[in-house]
RNA sequence: GCCGGUGUGGUGAAAUUGGUAGACACGAUAGACUCAAAAUCUAUUGGGGGUAACCCUGUAUCGGUUCAAGUCCGAUCACCGGUACCA
């Protein structure tokens, strides 16, 4: 039994990269712009579970990646570090006592030791940690910068507030009506919060998307996010009083359809305009709303609710009275938190006018009869006075011109992305840097006072008045204002889980620096960070929040890039098989047997099963644990398994035998060092070719990230080598160099065993001879209409007369154009030659 | 509903500009080695038909363009991700 040591192997190598500081990056000038890279993972956040078979698919990936970089002479910068504020380690604290801060370091050690297990080529002098007192010293500064910006402001708008945690949420963190982090239906609630302006960035974060060598589907996600839309704002005068209602409308060329208008139940005309008749209806309703979670907002859209508030509007094109609703099927936040309502042509307001008895009015013109269902499609206009017969396009300006001219309207633009709620009322996160003076009002710490650490508590229960646990620490709390010197009380507040995250990649430039969070010289060396490999699931916010603080930093001239992530790729999840009974429930992966014909039954029974791939959980018990598989088969086999599983962006599913067939082909590269002797014979011209061949193949599939044909042309070229009983040193070395980024600790000792003294971490890639990837014969495909009838070698050369001819005198293919008309003949060089008859 | 993506053997998957579908691997079957097993090695392996040479068929479904379609175009279905009263 030959079992290749890669226990030894892996522990020798990770040492000796450790001790010669192989992967130190220093910001060597020799090397030019385009010779150097930075490529970055999205750090972890160090959960008490330990690595997930996930975590390692990403930074595998990057490490091949940068291994190939460095032995193709690029000075490379691979950063680790950890997202190491968050929820888990304050929830443990709330119940067991223990401080997050210990927690999160005991987690952090546990991380490092796994990612360093699998003999990743990070520079680990430059690791960071969010909750460093060091680093979040920065964090705070840039939360300054922002803030003496005018990005950030104070707001009692009201927030998702999650019962469970005691804490507001961002919309981004409600998922489907429930807190993200812990499930529990979220309600609204007033409190005072810090929030950003990203909404000031808007366009420009829109625009820079353009330019940008990251997935389409992530753009369009953000797009989206986004939603910039294009329409007028419109101003109704109110039957009664000098007050403007003004609205925002996509299609004010469907204002002379626009037959009542509705505000949202928290729109601030809501009390001048209900009328003492409607007075009890209208506060009923409004509690009603009120005491609606989001979920139930959402839920019940089918049924439209509303009230009429007494008072009429004066639509501005024709003079007509409008009656003017309460409804929550608009929504106080995007617009004006008022709407013109079309019902003829828009089925929210049209099943509202329905429920409610208010006119229809048909503007566009209509395959269907308005009053029986709304036609939302295209149409040229009716019943619209100067726009009649215009298309939409032309009936857009045209009003436009009008209500510009008449003073009651005008281009607009609007955005679904909303501003950012940057504060939680948490303990475990960044103190946000600011004071509250009984005279000066709120007053930034001044810069030379950072950090503003987190001092210690007794208890990390939140208030449950919604102000976080550093509220209670009275000697924290008071203190002097900055500018008058006088009593004043700090923000309780801290900053949110993103807020570490979105600039960590600038501070793995220059971890140490006391006096800058990066200084310029170094920012100018490495950025943009030319590949950012990571989970979909940061899509949208991550990504976007971090780009408006780069692009903040951009306009405050303190960085020299627009965008900070040049290039992104998004590995796909690892799932794993589950396995469903008929009537759809799952079997826990221990509790099923597989059959000797691939069928699988639950164990003890009769009970068929269906293989399905699902997501990895507890309960189904097919979690796969990184270190059991590396105890079990290697860092190396790990690593290559996770890599010839599939393409890097799409989710796949684990599969324990497909890990095995991974060791085995590392063993076989073993054994061919162990039992063969290198020859220094020349190899022969078929073996050469079948190197060149691999080298050019390895060479372009791991330059663009396609690891997985990569891999499989290397067990071509190794199938090769187990066909003679030589070891040709040429072939020998290429091939444990091209194995090199993929399986370094097996390579390096390999490389050692074939008589090198030095590391071949920045050994030269090898290069392949064109001429020798090309082949002198080639198989000369024939058809007829298109269907291959023969195969035939021939010479690579031939010209296209002498493969038509050949063809056509092939004893295979005359019974099949025998006694018919040739109508065409095809020939493809290096390729084929297709007779079409009839 | 809208936006984005994916559908290829028993399984994970390959397949330049349209040009041999299924590379490579798993699993399975048979054989060699072994007292036996494991490991290893060799062979076969999309489906159907035929003793065989070989033939037919096949990339979610239907249709189209083309000498030629997994690849291009149109429609449909299924699944996954995002989003959802955004006026």
């Amino acid at each position: 039994m030959s079992n290749y040591p890669f226990n030894d192997i892996e522990k020798k190598w990770q040492a000796y990269w450790d001790e010669n500081q192989t992967f130190a990056t220093t910001e060597d000038a020799s090397f030019t712009k385009e010779q150097r890279k930075y490529v970055l993972d999205m750090f972890p956040y160090p959960s008490g579970a330990g690595l997930h078979v996930g975590h390692p698919e990403g930074y595998t990936a990057t490490d091949i990646y940068c291994r190939f970089l460095r032995m193709n002479g690029y000075n490379v910068l691979h950063p680790m570090g950890f997202d190491s504020f968050g929820l888990p380690a304050e929830n443990y604290a709330i119940k067991t006592g223990t401080h997050p801060r210990e927690t999160t370091e005991k987690n952090i050690e546990n991380f490092r030791r796994q990612i360093k297990s699998l003999g990743f080529s990070y520079d680990w002098n430059r690791e960071i940690s969010t909750h460093s007192v060091e680093y979040y010293r920065w964090t705070q500064w840039i939360f300054l910068q922002l803030y003496k910006k005018g990005l950030a402001y104070e707001s009692e708008k009201p927030i998702n507030w999650c019962p469970s945690c005691k804490t507001g949420l961002s919309n981004e963190e409600v998922k489907d009506g429930r807190c993200e982090r812990c499930g529990t239906q979220t309600v609204r609630k007033n409190i005072r919060q810090w929030v950003f302006k990203i909404t000031e960035y808007a366009d420009k974060l829109l625009e820079g998307l353009d330019d940008l060598d990251w997935p389409e589907s992530v753009k369009a996600m953000q797009r989206n996010w986004i939603g910039r839309s294009e329409g007028a704002a419109v101003f109704f005068s109110l039957e009664e009083g000098e007050e403007k209602l003004e609205v925002y409308t996509t299609r004010c060329d469907t204002l002379f359809g626009a037959t009542y208008m509705v505000i949202a139940p928290e729109h601030p005309l809501v009390e001048q305009l209900t009328k003492p008749a409607q007075k009890a209806a209208v506060e009923e309703y409004l509690k009603k709303t009120a005491e609606k979670s989001d979920l139930e907002r959402t839920d019940l859209a089918k049924d439209k609710t509303g009230v009429f508030s007494g008072s009429y509007a004066i639509n501005p094109v024709n003079g007509k009275k409008i009656p003017i609703w309460i409804a929550d099927y608009v929504l106080i936040s995007y617009g004006t938190g008022a709407i013109m309502a079309v019902p003829a042509h828009d089925s929210r307001d049209w099943e509202f006018a329905k429920k409610f008895d208010l006119p229809i009015t048909e503007v566009l013109k209509s395959e269907v009869d308005v009053q029986e269902q709304p036609w939302t499609e295209d149409g040229t206009h009716v019943n619209s006075e100067f726009l009649n017969d215009l298309n939409k396009e032309d009936a857009i300006a045209k009003m436009l011109a009008w209500l510009e001219e008449k003073g009651c309207g005008h281009k607009a633009v609007n955005y679904k992305l909303r501003d950012w709620i940057f504060s939680r009322q948490r303990y475990w996160g960044e103190p946000i840097p600011l004071v509250h003076c009984d005279k000066c009002g709120v007053v930034p710490v001044p810069e030379d006072q950072l950090p503003i650490a987190l001092p210690e508590v007794d208890s990390y229960e939140p208030s449950g008045t919604g102000e976080s646990p550093l509220a209670k620490i009275d000697s924290w709390v008071n203190t002097t204002c900055p500018v008058c010197g006088g009593h004043a009380k700090r923000e309780t507040n801290t900053m949110p889980q993103w807020a570490g995250s979105c600039w960590y990649y600038l501070r793995y430039l220059d971890p140490l620096n006391t006096e800058e969070f990066v200084s310029k010289e170094k920012e100018d060396y490495w950025m943009p960070v030319d590949l950012y490999v990571g989970g979909a699931e940061h899509a949208v916010l991550h990504l976007l929040y971090a780009r408006f603080w780069h692009k903040v930093l951009f306009d405050l001239g303190l960085v020299n890039t627009k965008e900070p992530f040049k290039r992104l790729v998004n590995q796909g999840m690892i799932t794993s098989f589950a396995y469903q009974r008929d009537d759809k429930t799952l079997v826990p992966a221990d509790e099923v047997e597989e059959l000797a014909d691939g069928t699988c039954v639950e164990k003890g029974t009769d009970n068929k099963l269906e293989k399905v791939i699902a997501k990895m959980s507890k309960s189904l018990k097919n979690v796969i644990n990184p270190d059991e598989i590396i105890e079990e088969f290697g860092a190396d086999s790990m690593r290559v398994y996770e890599m010839f599983m599939g393409p890097l962006q799409v989710s796949k599913p684990w599969s324990t035998s497909g890990m095995s067939g991974i060791y085995r082909f590392l063993d076989r590269i073993w054994r061919l060092g162990e039992e063969r002797t290198i020859s220094e014979e020349k190899p022969s011209k078929d073996l050469l070719k079948k190197l060149h061949k691999t080298i050019k193949k390895v060479t372009g599939d791991t330059d663009t990230l396609n690891f997985n044909t990569a891999i499989s042309q290397m067990m071509v070229l190794v199938n090769e080598l187990y066909k003679i009983d030589t070891l040709p040193r040429e072939v020998w070395e290429d091939l444990i160099l091209m194995m090199a980024p993929y399986t370094p600790h097996l390579s390096e000792e390999l490389w050692q065993r074939a008589g090198h003294k030095e590391s071949l971490a920045r050994a030269p890639w090898p290069t392949y001879d064109e001429a020798l990837t090309i082949d002198d014969e080639m198989e000369l495909v024939m058809q007829v209409n298109g269907k291959l009838r023969t195969k035939v070698k021939v010479a690579r050369d031939i010209s296209r007369e002498d493969m038509i001819e050949t063809t056509l005198s092939n004893e295979k293919i005359l019974p099949w154009i025998e006694g018919k008309t040739i109508i065409k003949k095809i020939a493809v060089p290096g390729k084929l030659v297709n007779i079409v008859v009839k």
